[in-house]
DNA sequence: TAAAGTCTGTACCTTTCGTTACAGAGATTC
DNA sequence: GAATCTCTGTAACGAAAGGTACAGACTTTA
């Protein structure tokens, strides 16, 4: 038999691609076979618990790449540049809205239930890290926790938006109007009169 | 043979419940057929186009509830009472974020494709309206439009946010915090400081 | 009351689903 | 180099999917 040996940790990005694209209850084994160039025996190898096994292991893929790359970097950055990293990094990552935050999708339906944890704690996670990031940048305020549910809120719905439209200026203008460090412009849904 | 004479405009919002909770890869004709009391039969003859033909007109169902609820309102209600008038609808259709958005779950995965009409109209229309309304508001302001999708992201991902941490009053300050007639407060991500 | 039209239940079709079984190829170990 | 382990392809499974066929029962029209 043609050997070409293949990595679990290969394959984890290769199938986040697919559930992106077509939702938990849309993607077949049939098309996760066909993308990754994998067998069933290959991928039955991998992930024993089958489907929802490897939609697990894309969904701890995730929360380590956010760890990584937004999560801690609002820990122990500068504020300031800290939030910009983070929305730098959520512009690339999501190019431009087109590409889906499966951990929200997955928020949206019932596939929610059946990975309530690791959907829970990803947003939680965020939401502390990020609200923990804006008190050490503003400590007098006493709304962090709101700030922050509603940038998370924006980028998420920035790409529901972003892709109903197919707009993906719509999405980087709504991330960057997040940005804290244009010269104190009002960021809100209103303009400021006074 | 029991009959129980159904009508198309009574089985449109049990469906719409439906797709709501399972997302239209998750949805199946059983369930369908178990949940609305109608067989298949009964189905196939109010929607002869089968699944795709009943989403399409859950969609259309929704576009007019909203066209109702909240577009006609923002088109000609005072600026003010219009905005407060569809952030109440939005707090009580969507219920504290736990009900979803079909429109806005349709379009984060390939079912988009499907409908993109139904999607991308909704979703144009929506800010379109709030726009104007928002341009009626404060004449001077050049940027009604992306205050407009602001208001929408922040709907659409407070939803998501409130599903994934099974936190109903997130939505709720988060929607109320768009609200124009609180004392001039500032709604943006960051707090004005000058 | 006869005819036509509307709705409904059931049985059945084909396809696809997720999963399993398993033999074999290649690598690794002793 | 035999034994073992890791990976791979294929075939097949039962269940569930979406959809069709169609006769029967009720309404409506005449």
């Amino acid at each position: 038999m043609a050997r070409i040996v293949a990595e679990k940790a290969d394959v984890v990005p290769v199938l986040a691609e697919i559930f992106r694209q077509h939702g938990y209850e849309g993607t077949s084994i049939g098309i996760i076979s066909e993308r990754s160039g994998l067998g069933r025996g290959s991928l039955y190898h991998f992930f024993p618990g089958g489907k929802a096994d490897m939609a697990a292991a894309v969904l701890d893929h995730v929360s380590d790449w956010f760890e990584v790359n937004v999560f801690r970097p609002l820990e122990v950055l500068p504020p300031e540049a800290a939030i910009n990293t983070m929305l730098d990094a959520v512009l690339t990552y999501f190019e431009g809205g087109q590409r889906v935050c499966i951990v929200g999708a997955f928020a949206l339906d019932q596939t929610r239930d059946r990975f309530a944890g690791a959907v829970g704690s990803y947003f939680a996670r965020w939401v502390a890290v990020l609200a923990a990031c804006l008190r050490r940048m503003e400590p007098s305020a006493g709304t962090c926790q709101e700030q922050a549910h509603r940038m998370i809120a924006t980028i998420q719905g920035g790409i529901v938006l972003a892709r109903a439209t197919g707009d993906a200026e719509t999405f980087r203008t709504l991330i960057n109007e997040l940005r804290p460090n244009e010269g104190r412009t009002n960021h809100g849904a209103f303009k400021a009169h006074d």
